[in-house]
This record gives structure tokens, sequence and C-alpha cells, in this order.
DNA sequence: TGACGTTCGCCTTTTGTTTGCCGTAAGGTA
DNA sequence: TACCTTACGGCAAACAAAAGGCGAACGTCA
């Protein structure tokens, strides 16, 4: 899709900014008030243009009858680094082979992210399988209820359920056959938060 | 892709950063205030320059028509539709709007491909959980095991596993609670295999 | 009929294009 | 080593075409 000018790049949002709020287009006179412009043929200008260059749909004298068409721009995905591999309880392995995977851009955020793959059936009771890729976003605070990447005593690195209770904090496995562990806030330190799953059959 | 100079990388950076906040590239005025050039000419040339090296696509004698061309070695993602809701048993509900998801380009093959989001735990036991997005491709045969989406008697879709047994069909759920399906072989026609799962936190 | 979209000139501002010309640095070569 | 060539970075000015804008008259549709 063709690129925008400053003045396009306006209308159009104000044009989806009104569609979202309004649930119908505004009329050329109303554009043309919210950009300070005294004459309609302006505004219909723009619209031709916003149409020519394929970002909005019009019916031929219609009111209010402008669309938007869905940012045709395909998505981008994004390659991640694949840092390790996981087991409940155990630490992290780490990878040598710089390995990516490629995931939805609009699946990270603006955070570092990476990702790891998870071994054996230790996380069956997060419905997380052996082989599937947990999406770590690197954080250092976590809500309750996150499955974060812990760092315990500075030494052993393992995924598991996160919970602040009474000052303390209770990492969860996701497996039922290991302990809960119940330690002080400043024996753990929280490395990243799983936000996303992708696995492939 | 051919190497960049240190000036050509520096402007190339200003437009990946100047698009990405304003949705519209800059001018070529905008350009040279940046990097302190008083000659509009010293701009146009860097852009030549880039577009000749193939990191930039420009409209001729257009307006902040810069446009830059995704880096070759980057992943790409593909958006496919999101066909509608699934519940262990239940038919598949069509979703009215036509929303996409994006996918990294590698997880789905040659074949057409969709997204089906599950609702409730009734796949828990195939660790698949509640708003969890299921890969779907366009298959007519499915190999044992595969979770298929499959049309009986020609009327009701639903999503099972799959199982060819002594000539018959066996179509088992993904959950305890219900009873696997025997069925004819004629009685059952697979539409799509699911390839692959995503989920976020 | 009223509310809206469309079209037609015409004007101004913004922006991109072109054509010379200069200096520096890197590489080849007589 | 001196000389030539080439590519990069840069300047200035002239030019041309979009983009942005104005009014007013004209259609259209409900």
């Amino acid at each position: 899709m063709q690129p925008l000018t400053r003045r396009q790049r306006e209308i159009l949002d104000y044009l989806a900014e009104f569609i979202e709020h309004h649930g119908y287009s505004p009329s050329l006179e109303e554009i043309g008030r919210r950009f300070g412009l005294s004459s309609l043929a302006t505004v219909h200008k723009h619209l031709g243009n916003l149409q020519e260059k394929g970002f909005i749909k019009r019916a031929w004298n219609r009111s209010r009858s402008v669309e938007l068409v869905p940012t045709g721009a395909g998505g981008r995905a994004v390659e991640i680094p694949l840092q390790g591999y996981v087991a409940a309880g155990d630490p992290i392995e780490a990878v040598v082979s710089p390995e990516t995977v490629a995931v939805p851009d609009d699946f990270v955020g603006a955070r570092a992210t990476y990702a790891l793959r998870v071994r054996g059936r230790s996380m069956i009771d997060e419905q997380i399988r052996d082989g599937d890729l947990v999406i770590v976003e690197d954080r250092k605070t976590a809500e309750n209820g996150e499955m974060v990447v812990a760092l315990l005593d500075g030494s052993e690195v393992t995924l598991k359920t996160f919970h602040r209770e009474r000052g303390r904090i209770r990492l969860q496995p996701a497996n039922p056959a290991l302990e809960p562990l119940v330690v002080d806030a400043d024996r753990v330190q929280v490395q990243g938060v799983v936000i996303g799953l992708m696995r492939r059959y």
C-alpha cells in the first residue's frame, strides 16, 4: 500500500477515530470543520487521494459512505532467539547454537523477547506439552498468577507460576509432583514473563 | 543486499524511526535538517543510493513517498482468517466479522490455512485451553492421531482426533466426558487438519 | 427541500528533481 | 611515486510537479 503524506495521514486517522466512535463515517463538511478547511472541494480531493492510495473505499455520491480498507499491508514476523530448553523444576538449559524462531510481530511488545522450548511433560498442568515453545518477555516484575522465568538465589533459573503471598513469594511448579517453593522476596528475581505459546503438530 | 556506508545507515535509521513514529515518511527537507545538510540535492543523492542498494522504494516525484523495503532476512508473517469458534462436540460456530490473525509464514504450508478459536475447557485433554487459537490446514485426508476438522453426515462440523480402524473411522473428542464416535468412512469427510496452536497469556 | 457529495477553475505552498561544481578517500596503474 | 578513476558526501540554485486550499455552481438522494 502506498505511503501517505502528513495531511493524508491526519485525515485517515480522523476517519478511523470517527468511525470507531460513531459507527458511521463523517460528512465532508465535518471533516473540513475538524481541519479548519473552508472548502469541501479540498476535503473531497483528500478523500480521492486516500482512495487512490487504497486506504478507503467510497460509494459514489452516497452520504457518509467512507469505509476504511483493512490495513492490507500483511503483518510481519519477528525472529526471536531460542534461548534454551526448560523442564519443570530443573534449571533452564541454555542452548549453544543461536537458533531463532519466527513469531508474529504483534506477539512481542516493546521489550526484548525470547523463546524457550519445553522438554518433557512436566508442565502438562498448564496445558504445555513436550516440544512447545514458550514466548518470554524480558521483565523484572510480575503479577500474581503469571508464569515467570525466575532466578533463585542468584543461581538456579526455572519456569514457575508467580504468587506474592504475605511478603513472601510462592513459586508454583506446573507439575503436581513437585512442591511449591515459598521463599523470601529477596531470594527470587523475576527475569521474564511468559506471554505466549506456540505449538506445531 | 548491498552494504551501506555510515551515512547511509544513519539516514536509513532515521527514515525507519520517522516512519514508525509519524506514520508517513519525512520530506527531503526534514531529512536534510536532521543531518545538518543545507542542500536537498545531497539528501536526494542519498536516497538515490539507498534505493539503488535496495533498502528503500520511492514513487517518482511524490511527496513523502519513501518506503522501507522489508529487510530480506527478516521473516514474514501471513494473515490468516479467523473462521470461527469451536468447542468439543459442538459444531463449529462461524464468525461473522472477517477477522484475521497473523502467524509466521513458515507455519502455513502451500495449502489454504485458517484459524479457529477454542471456546471452553473442552479440549483440555489435548492441552488446549479456552481462548487458544488452533491453526488448521485445508486438507481432505488425515493420518491416524491427527486432530481434524470433520464434516459428519454432510452437516455437523466438529474438531476431533482422527483414527482409521478396520474400515471405519473413530472420531475421538478431546474430552473424556464425550463418547468417541465410530462411523463408516463414507459418513465423515475431513475438511482440515490442525497443524498448530497459538496462545497468549 | 435540505443535506451531501461532485466538479471546475485557479491559486499557494510544499516537495522532489536536475544540473553543475568541489573535496576527500580508496584503489588501480604507469 | 605520481597520476588517474571512482564512489561518497556535500553545496547552491533553478525548475517542475504534487499536495493543499478556496469558492461557487451543480448533481443526487431521501
